[in-house]
DNA sequence: CTTGGTCTGTCAACAAGGCTGACGTATCTG
DNA sequence: CAGATACGTCAGCCTTGTTGACAGACCAAG
């Protein structure tokens, strides 16, 4: 809502050009999440696949290598499952040796994660893959339409999660101290 | 690929400005993808949850209710299931009325999908959460945001998946011939 | 110090929605 | 007529989501 600028209720242009608004464009804009995210995901999913792996293990692998010593229950939120359905996916990569889960030197109720070198290995050539598209994309398309890009995506995230967006690590340093971003 | 403008190989910017394809603008570039979808999946849903359907039922009365008379194969083709996968879900659709299904005209031997009034009425109020989503987010990112999200997006899909989002039409007419989007 | 409440993560069982494989049926087409 | 095609279906499997019940660790109040 914000600022919220001329756009009247009716749905075509008026003044400016809120063309880009009527419901055709908004569709388009809907197929094109669609369609898009399934190519962002099948170059994982071939690799994952191979070595039995599903996208949730993906998923899993790259917040655990994005924020080192994460908890289970901060892992919950980012992916938004149940702590159940995560567990089942962690316990595979963990048994696997691709994940390592300590407790916490603080409070020893908690699981803290890190990836193991096999895991850095499996994150990276699943990561590659998945950049390599998007940099041709972003190549394609060019810098002033990837800054629209994300702001488009962003606006369109539920506010909690656009804060994970943000602030992606989440760790535990050497005495058991949180660190968050900028914590003390 | 295609001009292949300058983009060294380093990965710092070099003449013009590269930066927009570190490998950390990267990362940014999926985990927004990841958060977004979540986003933009997350009022459907909800609806869908309260009547006992899901995601797949909905992609599939989009798709139906975008191109009346679609037939089987080609929703197969869009939605990249397998028929066993889909019939599942259509099926439910037609038992509950929502979707309609008739031996084509020209070939009996292919089944003629639309959607029914019940079934047109849910794709609305489905898309128009899901609009209402979109809609906020184009309007607080501004029109030239939209283009560059469509282009990145576009970018990202792969090549025949691109052919279904700029070709979306797929019916046939009264008389039974097939009526692509310019074709003769 | 003990005790109850609140976290933490785990185990068990179930459902949705993918998948493969094998078939059956109707309908076209050469 | 013979083969190819479009669709539906049965059976069975896997991943990944769900809820419910539970155990261990922590913490604050008595």
């Amino acid at each position: 809502m914000e600022r919220d600028r001329d756009q009247g209720g009716g749905g075509a242009a008026r003044g400016e050009s809120l063309l880009f608004l009527t419901d055709e464009q908004l569709r388009l804009g809907i197929e094109a999440m669609f369609f898009a995210y399934r190519g962002f995901t099948a170059d994982p999913d071939r690799i994952l696949a191979d070595r039995g792996y599903g996208r949730a293990h993906h998923r899993a692998l790259h917040f655990v290598n994005r924020s080192p010593g994460i908890r289970v229950a901060d892992l919950m939120d980012i992916l938004g499952v149940t702590k159940q359905s995560l567990n089942r996916v962690l316990r595979t990569l963990v048994d696997d040796g691709l994940v390592e889960s300590r407790p916490g030197t603080r409070d020893r109720r908690e699981r803290r994660l890190r990836v193991t070198a096999r895991g850095a290995a499996l994150e990276g050539a699943l990561s590659e893959a998945q950049r390599g598209r998007m940099r041709a994309a972003f190549r394609e398309a060019g810098p002033v339409a990837v800054q629209g890009f994300r702001q488009v995506l962003e606006a369109m995230m539920d506010p909690e999660l656009r804060r994970q967006y943000h602030q992606p690590a989440r760790g535990e340093d050497a005495f058991g101290r949180r660190s968050a971003k900028g914590a003390p």
